[in-house]
DNA sequence: GATGAATGAGATTTCATTCAT
DNA sequence: AATGAATGAAATCTCATTCAT
């Protein structure tokens, strides 16, 4: 209860400021505690509110899509079936963030802190392996399958993973922007995951 | 000469520890200056050495190698010579990376913080501005050829630098790992742009 | 029986860390009690604790001694007498640190924090006023007899307690130690009082 | 010179309020100088502040006046040279804490911090070091030529030493005091370095 | 121009104490 | 009487920036 509101406010500050530009002071405030409560539930301070947050929102979040879009037993042995669960898979993670604001601005742009240091990329790994690993299975299934050309898998899922994050990151960036700068229609999660999968099966090359 | 001095050594330093982690000191000591000539030749400090050196450097070098492969002057109405083209463009950027490591980290891990600042947002934007006209012009020129699918131009040239910015941060988040965590091959900057363009023309779906 | 729980727990974490060190955390967790109850035994909270462990345990034990050891019937009208009677009271001294190990530490290294403030000196003055006085009054005894020759006893009574406390410190100093660091034998109580006795009454002069 | 106005004030106040109570924005303020500055002097803040302090007035002032008074070379070998010797020594001691009050404090109040610390004891003991080697040295010297009885060298150091803290503490304790309350007279040095000496060379007992 | 000592705002963190339950 | 979550004052320490030399 109390934790999660302390969690809550985490979020929003870490996402608006940044890790560095977020204090304790202004977490406390906007979760109308005290300073020192923070320690009472997080012992470790701003990076374990900031690890807490990974693991149980951001990470917990993806999990849950991929979980629900790309389970093992989902059958991707056609390309339909595969065309269609890769398309469940990046409309749910679009649906989830249009859904989860500050734990998208949470995913694009303070995970790259990680590069700085050894440990905390350790962290960032460990906590995205599961959902990297189902990721990249769904990816060798598919392909296993026939439904996919036989490339490595774990690319793919980089590639795909990549393709997501870049559209969202143009998204986000005009969020930050005074006015019109950026052109981008609003981001419209079933239309752009039509968009995604269109490029990433069929390829951009026109057909005939 | 004193100036590019002190800007080698920020890259340095910026690439190593992050924008907030790096201090003027380590960025002076490393360029053999005294720390008070920084502000002789960058007077707004710690944050104008960060955009010069993003528009210098990060933008610069992105620039110089979209120019290079996709040139307005360059046909791009076949299918072959589309797929050549950002062959090109992609290997040339992974080539440019891989020549300039810190150059790499400063892109991938510190522009996101332009998230947390709109003043900075509207600078990253203006000098990524180029560079995103210039990929966008080219998709749109191959897509009005009928070398391409016709699509949005934009969110296609996101999601051709999400592609490799996603390879490219799989593969520096291993250099900042302990060991044997992450399997990740070595990057091969012309199989990789041969993948990368496979997935993203072709599709990844089987053909016969 | 709670009371005495508690000064158990306080003079053991007191002793262990130091009164600034030492945390009501600890002090509660060590005697198996909330916080909270801490206060209902002593309103005063930590200062309190610190001073009842010094008026009950640090001065009642030394009171104890001495008033075993010197008591105002014991004859020291001869030097023979009065070199027992202040054997007794060393070797006293010793055998109760000896046995009451955290006492001694809460004596040597946390009642000099008495210097950093008035009232606390005020206090420490008061508690230890009863043991100096009938220190002082029986080396009074033996000099009106007599026995000991005729010095001012107040400084007398000052050098003698400086004797014991300077070798208990040095024998704790070595407890503190990584390893081998000091080479004093180990402090033997009844040899330890002969040592403190003779030097005391005989002098370190040699004699024939 | 900026260095000594900060160990100036570094030492007044952790002589008036002790280590704890000690705060460095009171030391910053009393050398005049930034908080700031005291960390381009002290890197390790305010440990550093101590050890220094220790190291460069407490220890150095004992081992300056215990080299004037026990030089190697300073003949020990008949009981009236002894004496001499020692009374010197005393009488120095006493002569440098007069003059230096706060280091007396310091030395009295803030040496017993080290045990509850390994750390910090082993960094005394070596400090120290020099200084108690020079002292068990002329004890050594003087039993070994017979002008004292002989016993064991480094347990007669701490015994001498422990006498003189003992009327030092005994004096200082009423500099602390509100009024009246202890009735030592004031410490003359050389009066009492004749009481030290007539105890410890004579001995207390009466003699004929 | 070059320097680096000085600065002090501002951040994180600790912990004795309170008080509603 | 017992509790321990909540509190926030207060402490240490960092570092971008200034400016006299």
């Amino acid at each position: 209860m109390r934790r999660s509101a302390i969690l809550d406010a985490a979020e929003a500050v870490f996402a608006e400021h940044g890790y560095n530009g977020a204090t304790l002071e202004e977490i406390a405030e906007r979760a109308e505690f005290g300073k020192g409560t923070l320690y009472n539930y997080f012992p470790g301070g701003k990076e374990e509110l900031y690890e807490v947050l990974f693991e149980e929102r951001v990470v917990g979040g993806l999990s849950a899509v991929v979980e629900a879009a790309l389970p093992d037993a989902r059958s991707l042995a056609t390309p339909d079936e595969a065309r269609a669960a890769f398309h469940d898979f990046v409309s749910g993670l679009l649906h989830h963030f249009e859904a989860n604001r500050s734990v998208l601005r949470l995913y694009i742009s303070e995970a790259p802190r990680a590069f700085n240091d050894p440990d905390r990329m350790t962290m960032m790994v460990r906590l995205f392996e599961g959902f990297m690993v189902t990721v990249t299975r769904a990816i060798a299934r598919a392909m296993d399958a026939g439904a996919l050309r036989p490339m490595p898998a774990l690319p793919v899922a980089h590639l795909l993973i990549g393709n997501v994050r870049g559209l969202l990151m143009a998204h986000i960036a005009s969020d930050c922007l005074p006015a019109g700068i950026h052109e981008l229609p609003p981001l419209v999660p079933d239309e752009t995951a039509d968009f995604i999968t269109t490029v990433l099966f069929d390829g951009l090359l026109a057909r005939d």
